[in-house]
DNA sequence: TATTGTTATACTCTATAACTATA
DNA sequence: TATAGTTATAGAGTATAACAATA
């Protein structure tokens, strides 16, 4: 008699959504951190930028808590971009305990370079999608991410 | 004049499908890791273990590409779960450097008892979600990750 | 010569605790 | 006392290189 062996693909794991989430966004990862590597950049500060040249002047703590990361990774990350003159951080002055992160010229300048390629790695990774279903999952995935009719961003703190 | 500030749910990284994909893969891989705390598991031996029962009989390369890992990770991972009696190499006789992977009854057992744990995780993530909504994420993820008309598992190999 | 599994190493990411300065 | 930021550390994940056994 032939073989009857499954293929992996068809095994349970293959059709839980947080396995194939991990899936995705392990090779998503991959394709962002190469197309992002010539500008010296990883996907973590990637993100850190975006924020700070989003008009939010985002807290580090904000940052932490949208990032969904802990407020002292988001210390080296923010440091990181500041010694390379990319960000700056600016003293709240209502609460001095505060610090905004926001871009500089060169920072708004090497994000907006970073966007394109990222948005060229998406692209590659989504080939297999009509716009209309690249639509839809980015609805889903936005509706599973940000919850509506939740106030705070992010509602996850340190422990 | 009252602040016009921009909340970060609706910056431009917001709307980036790979950053969606990475916080859905983060907070479920938490969830994930702590639902399955319990039985001193984690995700990646969870995933080595769960293709072990699948009847597919995988080599370690096998889960290598399935699992988009180095074959050195899976060393690590495999052997962990060897010294845990949960699964077994066993040396293809027509090829004796490939190693099949094997759940023991043991292994089984306790994959069954992680599956729970697992499904139950996944719910809550995806509680927002209707049914169809579910339905329909796992589909557009399934595709992305296992694009129909390539016949192997995954393309990639070491470098 | 190429492939499977293995060992080793370095770097990044993640989780946690403790400290400081402000509130 | 609580919160924002910081420092430090340990463990898990990721990326590479080199090697032995086998094909």
């Amino acid at each position: 008699m032939p073989d009857e062996v499954v293929p992996l693909s068809e095994s349970a794991l293959a059709d839980e959504i947080e396995f194939l989430a991990i899936k995705l966004f392990s090779a998503g990862t991959r394709r962002a951190n190469e197309a992002l590597r010539h500008l010296d950049l990883r996907v973590r500060l990637y993100s850190v930028l975006s924020l700070a040249c989003s008009g939010s002047r985002p807290s580090q703590r904000d940052l932490a808590e949208f990032l969904a990361l802990d407020p002292s990774q988001i210390v080296a990350l923010v440091t990181e971009l500041e010694e390379r003159g990319l960000v700056t951080r600016e003293t709240d002055l209502n609460d001095r305990r505060s610090k905004a992160v926001l871009a500089t010229d060169a920072g708004a300048a090497l994000f907006h370079s970073a966007k394109v390629a990222t948005s060229r790695a998406e692209a590659e990774t989504l080939t297999i999608l009509t716009n209309e279903e690249r639509a839809s999952l980015r609805a889903l995935l936005r509706k599973v991410v940000f919850p509506p009719g939740e106030q705070s961003d992010a509602p996850r703190g340190r422990g």
